[in-house]
RNA sequence: GCGAGUGUAGCUUAGUGGUAAAGCCUCGGCCUUCCAAGCCGAUGACGAGAGUUCGAUCCUCUUCACUCGCUCCA
């Protein structure tokens, strides 16, 4: 652990994860596991009740969407369909001046012909150094550098005899620089136990896909009728070059995706609906509307197939990040399976009596870079108080409620280990009897317990016990059979 | 993967070529009538491996992990 970053809010919240039993680091008794992370008692509470709410919101909620599960390993054409077998090979170089890496492909070419003096230079689609010949380009600058080489020279006329002089480091222009090396960001393996002759697959880098191949299974046996969704939560795989920022991003994540099928025709309001649909999710969980935007792509940062794309981003402690993107993806992952499969994947419209592809408004979110928000958002430190305090939204929280005993005698243990366990069969609890009362509050503070039910004299009295609030500290007597009914509105509201 | 930095109990810090100290946390006990009180006791660490050395937590090398850049995305 870095010593002199201690100060770093992200550290403060890595270390209550650890403390609290919300997150570890994966095989740290074996020295650890780069950014890979194992989810304590606490944290896989957080990130299931994540999960169910997304569920509910998304799915169970509404008439027009459905869930399903489709296996993390799947056929290995879905892939070549998808693009990502092409996509995600990225030629990266490093430059050994300035120690900059960047994408072969991204970076300025330098171009020469074989036969006479011409040079030129290629720059993101622009042609460099020579405006005169730029006519002559004009057809090929809307392709990959890499084409340009066996291109007739415009100034010689010589066929085939332009050819690739080198590449430029974009930081500082130098050529000093690293052999391509192939990033590939799916993981492989074998499918089947001898590995030689097994098949080679891969890992999903994304749900999306199976839910794509199984389209018309869907539609087949849901009996929906467009515009309808089908929504999918479970683990992706990607070699990232770079991870970090705690959970932020990880080579083994969770998803959370939605694939709302519509006419292609029209329907562009959907594509809006979403984005205020999932903007409010984040809502919901609690998150800070300040710490919340929404960012549209601009036209350059979209795929090629994309008409839009929105970003749901949150404000962390290092900076403005993607936590889901809203994408209208229009025809294409259905038209790339239908060409790869050679299935009809299409959907009959019994209004105009034709079949037609259904366009695509996809929501995909991280479950991790979620909880990552929720944990971020929740966190405070009471200074008044003496405190550190996890501000959890009462849906969301590990544990509902902690029920104490004030002190350890006049029976009062057996009543609230009574209270406790009354409560066990309706929501997450916990019983705490060890040392001063004050203790017990502060480490359910930490855990982010929005309540606690205490048990004193006067409850031996009249019945009645305090309810605690965590966020304000101020408490209420309540007569023991309304403890219920008062705690599940409290934590569905 | 490249460059720079870091690594001593769960946390925060001491310290030394002769295997290490403290506070907080945790656990047990006493005491405690509403917000980390007190007393007694207990568990627990030199990231891993190799080398130099009579002896390494300290010196050297390798490796692993973390942090910050570069590139990518949920």
């Amino acid at each position: 652990m870095a010593k002199q970053t201690k100060q770093d809010p992200m550290d403060k919240i890595m270390s209550l994860c650890k403390r609290r039993g919300f997150i570890f680091q994966s095989s740290e008794i074996y020295g650890g596991m780069n950014s890979c992370w194992d989810y304590g008692p606490l944290g896989v509470e957080l990130k299931r009740n994540i999960k169910n709410f997304w569920w509910h919101n998304m799915i169970t909620s509404r008439n027009n969407v459905v869930g399903m599960d489709a296996g993390i390993m799947m056929h290995p054409k879905v892939w070549e369909a998808s693009g990502h077998v092409a996509n995600f090979n990225d030629p990266l170089v490093d430059c050994k001046d300035c120690k900059t890496r960047f994408r072969e492909d991204k970076a300025p070419h330098k171009f020469k012909c074989s036969k006479c003096v011409m040079k030129f230079e290629v720059d993101n689609g622009r042609i460099t150094g020579k405006s005169k010949y730029t006519n002559e380009f004009e057809s090929l600058v809307a392709n990959e550098p890499a084409s340009y080489i066996g291109s007739t020279c415009p100034r010689c006329k010589n066929e085939g005899a332009i050819e690739l002089e080198g590449i430029v480091c974009p930081n500082c222009g130098g050529t000093n620089l690293t052999e391509a090396k192939n990033f590939n960001l799916m993981f492989k393996t074998h499918y089947g136990p001898a590995e030689d002759t097994a098949s080679q697959i891969y890992l999903r880098p994304e749900t999306a896909q199976g839910i794509f191949v199984n389209f018309a299974n869907v539609e087949n046996t849901s009996r929906l009728k467009i515009p309808f969704g089908i929504g999918q939560i479970g683990k992706a795989f990607r070699n990232e070059i770079t991870t970090g920022n705690f959970i932020f991003r990880s080579r083994e994540f969770e998803q959370m995706e939605m694939e709302f099928f519509i006419h292609p025709d029209g329907n562009k309001g959907w594509y809006e609906y979403w984005i205020n649909e999932r903007f409010e999710f984040y809502k919901l969980l609690g998150i800070k509307e300040e710490n919340l935007r929404l960012r549209a792509h601009g036209q350059d940062e979209l795929a090629h197939y994309a008409r839009g794309c929105t970003d749901v981003e949150y404000k962390f402690y290092f900076g403005w990040s993607e936590l889901e993107g809203i994408a209208d993806r229009q025809t294409f992952d259905l038209d790339q399976h239908i060409k790869a499969s050679g299935k009809n994947l299409s959907y009959f419209d019994a209004d105009t009596n034709t079949h037609i592809v259904p366009a695509v408004i996809e929501t995909s979110a991280g479950v991790d870079r979620t909880l990552l928000t929720v944990l971020s958002d929740a966190y405070w430190e009471d200074d008044e108080n003496e405190r550190i305090v996890l501000s959890l939204h009462p849906r969301i929280a590990p544990t509902k409620v902690a029920v104490f005993p004030l002190v350890n005698k006049d029976g009062m243990p057996e009543i609230a280990e009574k209270i406790n366990n009354d409560l066990r069969k309706y929501m997450a609890t916990f019983y705490d009897k060890a040392g001063s009362i004050g203790r017990r509050y502060r480490r359910q503070d930490e855990a982010g317990t929005p309540f606690g039910i205490t048990v004193d004299s006067q409850t031996l009295e009249d019945g009645t016990v305090t309810l605690r609030d965590r966020d304000t500290l101020e408490q209420v007597r309540l007569p023991q059979d309304k403890i219920l009914a008062t705690l599940l509105e409290k934590v569905n509201s």
